[in-house]
DNA sequence: TGTACATCAGTGAACGCGCGTTCACTGATGTAC
DNA sequence: TGTACATCAGTGAACGCGCGTTCACTGATGTAC
């Protein structure tokens, strides 16, 4: 027994959400997490009745939430101005989409789990359209204070903005070392989309 | 016989990507897989040496395109007016996204496809970054008209409308019918998000 | 203190099922003479 | 025209493997008296 050892049961749910991860749904069998969890199959199932209802809790407890940052910019929106403001829920965005879309997207191959997961997180009264809303409601709170035009669109602004963060974590497992894409740095990326978002691009302002 | 009975391989290659997108790639079985091309699956094997075989070829060859659209608004961008022409990108990019993506995202549960796709498509010299890349190259277009400002980013802006397009299609089926969401009507999606692109957010023109 | 029993975390080995794959074969069509 | 043979698309039944799952069990720890 090593001196720092986890419970059994946070063990085999991080072996699973990791091997999700990496290997992916498919190849993470319960000969896998078991032994990356350094226990055998039969423990897995004094914790969890099935793989299924393992899988169910790696989903509802090792995907990060992306919540916690929004909601406190949303209190305190006139700390920095708005471009700074949402150059930084871009980047937090993007970090948290990196580490839960490669998990999430494995659902499209499992519906039968994905529609288990949607089911949890309703009960939850979240989902993934969840922080859509808490971003529009910041842009809402920013008309207010008028920084943002009365006229303009939270919901747009924060599809366009989120969905930006997203889609870098779906293509990049597609982007070759030798081929570097524009705006590959996360930094440059966050305040690109951030500003673009704020300014627009067009050229006469009407 | 049927009288209008396609050839066997293209059958196959149909019902593989249809069972992807119904019942998951996870479900797609050889056996499920001939019953909806309705032959054995020892025929399976007669036109392909392998079920990863099988699912590569479906990846290449019942995958949509997106690139037309674009390629042929960047030979003639002065038509209709910037936004115009951003609303309809945006119209053609989701339904191409909404067929696209959940075949797409399975390959986050089979990292082995995933790589050869990614190689397959390497070779063929494009990728998911590649309507990013078209839609800067429009973009870029439209600086030299004047209709879009010099000092804009186009690959911020790429990102920006793709991003919303994409996301749209992976979140879509975690929204239930009871709770409709802003934006759900495709149209008027497509029009506000181009809308915000064009326009920004913030209140004062800097 | 020792003893008898209960509880608990966890295991090694097996089980049955469904999967991808292969084998030996068939019946229809084409072709040479 | 008939006959012998070749080709070709496709099949039914089997095979072996790896998967999720279960079973009977063990050794350590706690507890009552």
């Amino acid at each position: 027994m090593q001196p720092l050892r986890q419970p059994a049961r946070a063990r085999i749910l991080d072996a699973a959400a990791h091997l999700m991860r990496t290997i992916g749904l498919a190849r993470a069998t319960t000969k896998e997490i078991a032994k990356a969890a350094g226990c055998s199959e039969a423990a897995l199932y004094k914790y969890f009745p099935s793989k299924e209802d393992l899988f169910v809790h790696v989903l509802d407890e090792r995907l990060p939430g992306l919540v916690p940052l929004l909601t406190e910019m949303i209190k305190d929106p006139g700390d920095r101005d708005l471009e700074e403001n949402l150059t930084a829920i871009a980047r937090s965005a993007t970090l948290f989409y990196e580490s839960s879309v490669p998990i999430g997207a494995s659902l499209f191959a499992e519906p039968a789990l994905l529609r288990r997961h949607r089911e949890g997180l309703r009960k939850l009264g979240t989902g993934p359209y969840r922080p859509l809303e808490d971003l529009a409601a910041y842009l809402r709170a920013e008309q207010q204070t008028g920084r943002v035009r009365a006229e303009a669109d939270p919901d747009a602004a924060a599809a366009l903005l989120l969905g930006a963060c997203s889609q870098r974590a779906l293509i990049s497992p597609f982007l070759t070392e030798e081929a570097v894409r524009p705006l590959d740095d996360l930094d440059e990326f966050a305040a690109a989309i951030a500003r673009t978002v704020v300014r627009g691009i067009a050229a006469d302002p009407a």
